[in-house]
RNA sequence: GCCGAAGUAGCCAAGAUGGUCACGGCACUGGUCUGAAAAACCUGGGAUAUUGGUUCGAGUCCAAUCUUCGGCA
């Protein structure tokens, strides 16, 4: 990876990070403002060309927002590919001295920045590898992995042995020959980093995410749909996504409309659960929770001290 | 008002002839995950409408009450 080559005095990061329906692009818009930051978004799904209403890109106008749009929903993506394009942002944006801000929803994504030095991330996906082991079920895989390595495949916690996308990218790993441990890089430390993390309690956030599923509804999201269909098909990667998804049966005239709604109310509240889960575990960041009255003063409060204005 | 049907967790729902205090799904809870992460997984708690009866034993049979639905009036 490039290292930037800024002063270290310059080489801040600025990271909004919460689950989903916390206001994390309006705070984000306005810290911009006040410290001359670029946006560079950290979502897996709004990087999709023409997935608009269901994922909300309704940003206002006139403001750039990094890393959206790069790809069409047949093609793929993954945090390693965000990983280096975000970094050249982040350079070119060091470079004009201003400020990166990340802001996004995607865990794993704002990890590869901040932890950037994953020792299994240089074993490219194995695309031949990985369209046959999908056609295959759990036990076999786990059967394949453990034929492999034993004594991972034993240190594996349930959840894992019992999750093919993971265990496929275990096999995948162990069957590049190539030796993980070595190629640990000591990359930290390079960046100034503040991490806010936006937060409320599910019962905030259920209700938020429920009227804005309604809006966006109202605002035309089936017509997208209707619209990416001509052209995509439900197979595609990006129509695996939260608010197509749902609907794959409504088109298929396999269930009601409200039925497909709820489902996907419901995935969107367990969605929002898991980033909770996620977020709690990551460690240096400050946790602002929206239900507090003045959490929006907390939040520049604290970006004014890291710049040590306060 | 009469006749019929039904009442199992927040919702849907299984339970042959009574016999491990009850299958699941959704919701909800907590967690996992180093190139799919808005992905893919793991985990947990909660129920037989009420009261009485028959029986060694009742979600399952009987009665009353309450509630819901349908029909007749």
């Amino acid at each position: 990876m490039t290292q930037p080559n800024v002063s270290l005095t310059e080489n801040r990061i600025l990271i909004i990070s919460g689950p989903t329906a916390t206001g994390k692009t309006d705070l984000a818009i306005s810290l911009a403002k006040k410290f001359n930051g670029v946006l560079i978004s950290a979502d897996s799904r709004q990087i999709y060309q023409g997935l608009d209403v269901g994922t909300g890109k309704d940003h206002p106008k006139g403001f750039k927002i990094n890393l959206i749009d790069l790809i069409t929903p047949d093609q793929d993506f993954s945090v390693v590919q965000y990983q280096k394009l975000a970094f050249q942002k982040i350079i070119e944006i060091h470079s004009q001295n201003k400020l990166p801000i990340i802001v996004g929803g995607t865990g794993l994504y704002i990890d590869s920045i901040v932890n950037p030095d994953k020792s299994t991330y240089f074993i490219r996906p194995n695309k031949f590898l990985r369209f046959f082991f999908n056609k295959l079920s759990t036990s076999t895989l786990q059967r394949i992995y453990r034929l492999l390595d034993k004594k991972s495949f034993d240190s594996l916690n349930n959840s894992e042995q019992h999750n093919p996308h993971r265990l496929i990218r275990k096999i995948e790993i162990k069957l590049s020959g190539k030796d993980v441990i070595n190629h640990i890089q000591i990359n930290k430390n390079n960046f100034n980093i503040l991490h806010l993390s936006l937060t409320a309690p599910t019962s905030c956030l259920y209700p938020r995410i429920d009227t804005r599923v309604q809006k966006r509804l109202d605002i035309g999201l089936l017509d997208e749909i209707k619209n990416l269909l001509k052209k995509y098909s439900w197979s595609d990667p990006g129509l695996n996504t939260l608010a197509y998804k749902e609907f794959r049966d409504y088109f298929n005239h396999q269930k009601s409309l409200k039925d497909c709604v709820d489902v996907w109310r419901f995935d969107e509240h367990s969605y929002a659960r898991r980033q909770l889960t996620w977020f709690k575990k990551q460690t240096n960041l400050h946790f602002i929770d929206i239900t507090k009255p003045k959490y929006l003063l907390l939040a520049l409060d604290l970006v004014k001290k890291w710049y040590n204005l306060s």
